[in-house]
DNA sequence: TACAAGTATAGACTATACTCTATGCTTTAA
DNA sequence: TTAAAGCATAGAGTATAGTCTATACTTGTA
């Protein structure tokens, strides 16, 4: 597919993408068949990773990281231990971001109920 | 105390506690007594203001959202039911994020695994 | 009392993550 | 075939959240 399809398919606007594509976060193929154009190509896989760039954005991960664990994802040249203890370093980082997320989440909570408490009607 | 203490309490820098204020998220007060200078100066109450801030920003709220929430918290003025219902919403929020965090630490999970079965060793 | 350290304001600079504009070429549909 | 829509690259602009520098005044200590 095209980048106007992948924007549709992920809801990622072209620009975005194109952005995404410079800093290496994934790659279109250019058709060396087709001499008349460069316009490049994108698979399902293409869209799994933009797929799994947009969910690791949305609870915090920067671009930064987000290249590095798709590289130790995707990639076969690194080592092995490297990798594992790449996932499992970013593990434990989501446990501490879900454990004070339930703290922000109790303190709200317990705003909420001082409200009722307090609640002169 | 002066802003260094209260950089030193919380352990912001003296620039980032002024950012701070110039958006309005803390509020020093000038000792009106005192004529030689308009030193700044913070309470207890700041403190914790200041740490409340920390927190929630560590767990992906802008400050932008976070001016509001202090509003609500200490503000006297807006209407109640308005101030519960934004609590509420931001709960659900955060909810949704650890729903979301969870799904991406199982699918690290998942990859440890994939890397632990497919071992060559 | 001199001078280092602290304080205030204003504004410049940086990093991240877009977002948009300009330019030019290609494809597609009327 | 021509005009609109799509593609590519490059670079400018925006928003957020700092971070740093310059300047000037004040305070505290040797």
């Amino acid at each position: 597919m095209l980048i106007n399809d992948l924007s549709k398919r992920t809801g990622t606007t072209v620009h975005t993408i194109r952005y995404y594509e410079n800093l290496g976060l994934i790659r279109g193929m250019v058709d060396q068949t087709i001499k008349t154009n460069n316009y490049k190509n994108y698979d399902d896989h293409t869209v799994e990773r933009l797929e799994i760039i947009l969910e690791a954005k949305e609870v915090g991960f920067t671009l930064a990281e987000i290249k590095k664990l798709l590289e130790s994802w995707y990639g076969e040249h690194s080592d092995r231990n490297e990798q594992k203890q790449m996932f499992t370093s970013k593990i434990e980082e989501i446990e501490l971001k879900i454990q004070q997320l339930k703290q922000v989440k109790t303190r709200l909570q317990k705003v909420i109920q001082d409200f009722d408490n307090s609640c002169d009607c």
